[in-house]
DNA sequence: CAATCTGGCGCC
DNA sequence: AAAGGGCGCCAGATTG
C-alpha cells in the first residue's frame, strides 16, 4: 500500500484542495458542519480520494455522521483536531468510537513542540510557510496579501500567500457544505505534508516519529473519550470519607466560615497570635519567626525536619496536621465532589499531550486524587477494574533512548534497581536514589555520591543525560525518542555582571533549564511509550467490546471491563505491553529493553497494589 | 477590576 | 559549586 504523501508537488494547498474537491464529495446535508475526512489506511493517504463533509450538530446530524463512520470502521480518519470534532459528537453519540485517526493538531505539536494548535499554524508549519505570517485566531485577513475576506464560494481556504484564511480557520470553513468539503480536503493535504516531514529523516524524521504520530493521534481520541466517559465513582463512599476527614458539608457560608475557624483555632493558640492567616505562607513564616524559628520558607519537609528536633515547639506538628486536613478539605472536599462527580462518574477534561514533554494531563484533580478517595473509584455492577502499572518505566526508557547496554541488561530483572545496586556496590535504596537523581538533575546530598558511581557504571546513559542538560542550558532544543521537539525554556535576559546577584540568578536559571531538558527527554519518551501501550489496549478493547479505558496516569492504566472478561483482559494487557514496547524500541532505534507491568483485577482502585 | 505570580501540596 | 523533573489546583500577593 502506498503510504506516502499523496499530493506531492502540490505547492500551496489551494490547488490540492480544489483538485480534491473536484473528485466529488458526497453532498453534505446540513448547514452546520464538521469535516470528517476519510483518510488512508496506513496513513490513509493512498485511499484518500474523497473528502466527506458531514453534519454533526443535533441527533439527526450525529446519526448521519455515525452512518458515515459505520460504513467502514477500518480507515484512519484525518481530523483537524479530535477535540474539536469528537467532543460535540460524543455528546449526541456517546458510543461513537473511531478506530484510528490522524490528528493534525497532535502531530503538529509533536513536530513543532509547544502547545500551539491553531489551524493556521498547523497548516503553515506543514506547508513550509512561516507560521508568523499566518492569521491569528479571531483576526480577519485585512493584511492578507491582497486577498479579501469576501466569502466567495470559489475563493478556497487559502490566501494568495498560501496561508489559511483567518475567517475559514475561525469557523467559516463550515459556513457552507462546499467550504466544509474543501476544508476536509485541506486537512488531507496537510496530513500528507506532515507525513512527509515525519519520514524525511531530518529533525523529527524517523520510523519512531511516524509511529509516535499514530499513537499520539490515538491518545487524542482516547483523551476525548476519557473526558466524555469519566471514572466510575461511588459518590456515597466518597462522601463518607470526606465526612470522616473534614466533617459534613456546611449548610451555608456562615457555617463554612465557622468550620474553618474551628480548624484554625488550635494552631493559632499554639502560635500565640489569633490574627495570623494560616493560608498565607508569608504570615505563617513571620509568625514562626516571632517564636524564634527562622525558616526560608514553610514547606512541609522543612517543618517536619524542624519538628523532629528535640524540644521542637508543638506548633510545628499542629501546623503540619492542619495543612493536611485543610488541603483535603479544599481540594477534595464536598465542593470538589459537587463540581466533578455526576451520574456516578468522576469527570475531567483530558489533554493527550500537555506540558513541554507531552504527558497526558487531566483537570478536576483526577491525576492527584488523594489515596483516601481512591476506594471510591469503583467498578459498576457486572464490571471490574483492571489496573496496570508500568514498573520503573523511566530508567527502562532511559536505557532505550540512550542505548546503554548495561542499563538495558539491568532492565532484564523485574527490579531494575537490584542489578544496578550490585554494579554500584551500594544498597538498593541508594542505587534507586542515584538513578532518579541522574534523571532529575539532582546533585546534592547522598545522591551526589552515588551519582559518581552511576557515571562510571553507566557512562552511556549518564552521558546522554548530561548532553541533554548541556543542550538545554545552551538554549538548544532537545527531542524525545519519538521526535517530539522540546523547546529549551526561555531564560530571562539577565544582565551578566560578574560577582553580582544577577549572575547567580542567571546561572541558576541555566541550571534549571538544563534539569528541565535532562528530565524531558526521559519523561517525554516515557509518555510516548505509555501512549503507544494505551493505544494498543484501546484498540483491543474496541475490537472485543469488553470495556473501556477510564484512566491514564503517566505509567498506569485503569480499565473498566465486563466482569467476565476481566481476567482475560488483564492477561492481554501484559501481552499488549510486550508488543507495544518491542515495537517502540525498534522504531526509536534503541535496544530491546524489557518493560514490565503489575496487573490486578479489582473492584476498587484502592485494592490494587502498585 | 482581572490577570498573573508565588508558595504550597496532591499525584506521577 | 552545583539544592530533583512534570502536571493541576488553591489561596494570597502583586501587578496592570
Amino acid at each position: 500500500m502506498n503510504d506516502g504523501p499523496r499530493d506531492s508537488g502540490a505547492g500551496t494547498g489551494a490547488g490540492a484542495a480544489a483538485r480534491e474537491d473536484g473528485r466529488g464529495a458526497p453532498p453534505p446535508a446540513a448547514d452546520d458542519l464538521l469535516a470528517v475526512v476519510r483518510g488512508p489506511s496506513g496513513l490513509g493517504l493512498a485511499d484518500a480520494r474523497r473528502a466527506w463533509a458531514v453534519p454533526a450538530r443535533g441527533p439527526v446530524e450525529a446519526s448521519a455522521v455515525l452512518a458515515a463512520l459505520e460504513r467502514d470502521r477500518s480507515p484512519r480518519w484525518v481530523l483537524w483536531s479530535s477535540r474539536e470534532l469528537l467532543v460535540p459528537l460524543l455528546r449526541v453519540a456517546p458510543d461513537l468510537r473511531l478506530a484510528r485517526a490522524w490528528d493534525l493538531v497532535a502531530v503538529h505539536r509533536l513536530l513543532a513542540g509547544g502547545a500551539e494548535d491553531a489551524p493556521s499554524t498547523v497548516h503553515a508549519d506543514a506547508a513550509g510557510l512561516d507560521p508568523r505570517g499566518a492569521p491569528a485566531a479571531g483576526q480577519l485577513d485585512l493584511a492578507g496579501d491582497g486577498a479579501t475576506d469576501v466569502p466567495e464560494e470559489d475563493d478556497g481556504p487559502l490566501r494568495a500567500d498560501g496561508h489559511v484564511r483567518g475567517d475559514w480557520a475561525d469557523g467559516g470553513w463550515s459556513d457552507t457544505p462546499r467550504r466544509a468539503a474543501r476544508w476536509a480536503a485541506l486537512a488531507l493535504a496537510t496530513a500528507g505534508r506532515q507525513h512527509a516531514q515525519l519520514t524525511a529523516g531530518a529533525g523529527a524524521g524517523s520510523a519512531g516519529a511516524l509511529q509516535t504520530a499514530r499513537s499520539e493521534s490515538a491518545a487524542a481520541l482516547l483523551a476525548v473519550e476519557l473526558g466524555a466517559g469519566g471514572l466510575p465513582f461511588d459518590v456515597a463512599a466518597a462522601r463518607e470519607v470526606v465526612d470522616r476527614l473534614v466533617g459534613p458539608p456546611p449548610r451555608d457560608e456562615r457555617e463554612a466560615a465557622a468550620r474553618r475557624a474551628d480548624r484554625d483555632a488550635p494552631v493559632l493558640a499554639l502560635l500565640g497570635d489569633p490574627g495570623v492567616d494560616l493560608r498565607s505562607p508569608h504570615q505563617v513564616r513571620a509568625a514562626l519567626e516571632e517564636l524564634g524559628l527562622d525558616l526560608p520558607d514553610t514547606r512541609s519537609w522543612r517543618l517536619e525536619q524542624m519538628a523532629a528536633e528535640p524540644g521542637a515547639p508543638a506548633v510545628l506538628a499542629a501546623l503540619l496536621a492542619w495543612r493536611q486536613r485543610e488541603r483535603f478539605a479544599v481540594a477534595s472536599g464536598h465542593r470538589w465532589l459537587e463540581e466533578h462527580v455526576a451520574g456516578g462518574r468522576l469527570r475531567a477534561s483530558w489533554s493527550a499531550s500537555d506540558g513541554g514533554a507531552g504527558r497526558m494531563t487531566a483537570s478536576g484533580g483526577v491525576h492527584s486524587l488523594p489515596r483516601e478517595l481512591r476506594g471510591a473509584v469503583r467498578a459498576e455492577p457486572g464490571h471490574l477494574l483492571v489496573r496496570a502499572d508500568l514498573g520503573q518505566v523511566e530508567p527502562r526508557v532511559l536505557a532505550v533512548v540512550s542505548g546503554d547496554a548495561g542499563l538495558a541488561r539491568a532492565a532484564e530483572a523485574d527490579d531494575l534497581y537490584s542489578p544496578v545496586a550490585a554494579r554500584l556496590g551500594v544498597a538498593r535504596e541508594v542505587a534507586k536514589v542515584a538513578v532518579l537523581a541522574a534523571m532529575y538533575g539532582q546533585t546534592s546530598g547522598a545522591a551526589g555520591e552515588a551519582l559518581a558511581a552511576m557515571e562510571r557504571a553507566y557512562p552511556v546513559a549518564t552521558g546522554f543525560l548530561v548532553d541533554a542538560a548541556r543542550r538545554g542550558a545552551a538554549g538548544e532544543d532537545v527531542r524525545t525518542a519519538g521526535g517530539r521537539r522540546v523547546r529549551g525554556r526561555a531564560v530571562d535576559d539577565v544582565p551578566v555582571e560578574a560577582g553580582t546577584v544577577a549572575l547567580d540568578r542567571h546561572r541558576q536559571a541555566l541550571a534549571a533549564r538544563g534539569r528541565y531538558t535532562r528530565n524531558a527527554v526521559v519523561q517525554g519518551s516515557a509518555a510516548e511509550l505509555f501512549k503507544a501501550w494505551a493505544a494498543t489496549v484501546r484498540a483491543r478493547l474496541l475490537a472485543g467490546e469488553d470495556g473501556e479505558v477510564v484512566l491514564c496516569l503517566h505509567d498506569e492504566l485503569l480499565l473498566h471491563v465486563r466482569a467476565g472478561a476481566a481476567e482475560r483482559v488483564a492477561r492481554e494487557l501484559v501481552a499488549d505491553l510486550g508488543a507495544a514496547s518491542s515495537r517502540w524500541c525498534r522504531a526509536v532505534g534503541g535496544p530491546p529493553v524489557r518493560f514490565t507491568a503489575d496487573v490486578a483485577v479489582v473492584e476498587r482502585w484502592s485494592q490494587a497494589k502498585g
